[in-house]
DNA sequence: TTGTTAGTTAGCAAGACTTGCAAATTAGAA
DNA sequence: TTCTAATTTGCAAGTCTTGCTAACTAACAA
């Protein structure tokens, strides 16, 4: 995503309005790497400015998003998580903890169908599923019963 | 998944029921290679069974999920598909009919997250997007004024 | 500074998908 | 046939997201 600066310029460029809550949404956004969902980024901006709405939040994601600005992910956790870093990555979700992580995989970009030689392929997309350092840490020091109570959903 | 006379043997050894609207959606499982939702499931269901009710689909379904039967697919379309194929691959999904198609990656089970090695990965998935054979040659045979409502959503 | 206006926001309703709940029904065993 | 626990239904409700519209305001011109 570009600077909350660049974002300014374009909006206005494309005769779209800079409003304070699209500042914020833009701050917000800056180098953020949580892949916050719509209702995240609403409570830290709600903190910022009372009475901005989640309607507000929504429509400026999806516009950053036609702007080819944010990346929207699914990874069917029922929420649509937004990504400022629309670099070519892929992503490494904790099945504790939930949290999402960027990551570059070498190689993703010339693996195929092995068998679906006529499907036309324009994007790959690679999820690792598994624990990530806090978690496993965490998970050797505790009780079997505790652990079951983590990762319960 | 088993065929519908092991999940029925299955079922039975579990202290479950083998009620006939248990059998159809085994049936309607058996050899899908559809990706279908629980909707797809329950239109072709009513179809044969009037009065079959979507809950009893979709708790049918989560059965069969919780049972190791059935692989759930969630690739933010909207909708979770069920894939009773429960082998080891993965998906090619065409971005103008929406078809979903079982592939089969070499290499995939090798792939690591390159910047992220306390990640402890437990499972690899990988997503295809582009477009079938059939939505590429109808693509090169159509004017690009009918090509962009196709592809419109 | 003030006026004008097209673009925005807020708030609520509604839509899509899925699950919780309770009453009525039924498969499977005695 | 009878009994009972499992199942099915239908509806309400929950989650996430978008449609709609009146009120508001950023941006521009005079």
């Amino acid at each position: 995503m570009h600077s909350p600066a660049e974002l300014a310029t374009q909006f206005r460029s494309m005769g779209r309005k800079l409003t304070p809550q699209r500042q914020l949404i833009f701050s917000l956004l800056h180098n953020n790497e949580t892949h916050p969902t719509a209702e995240n980024l609403y409570g830290t901006a709600s903190a910022q400015m009372p009475g901005i709405s989640l309607r507000t939040v929504y429509q400026t994601l999806n516009e950053l998003a036609e702007m080819g600005e944010l990346q929207l992910i699914d990874l069917g956790e029922g929420g649509m998580r937004f990504d400022p870093n629309v670099d070519d990555h892929h992503h490494a979700v904790c099945s504790a903890c939930g949290k999402i992580r960027d990551v570059h995989v070498k190689g993703a970009a010339a693996l195929k169908p092995n068998d679906a030689s006529d499907f036309m392929v324009s994007d790959v997309g690679v999820v690792f599923r598994g624990k990530c350092s806090d978690c496993e840490s965490r998970a050797v020091k505790r009780s079997p019963v505790l652990q079951a109570k983590v990762s319960k959903k």
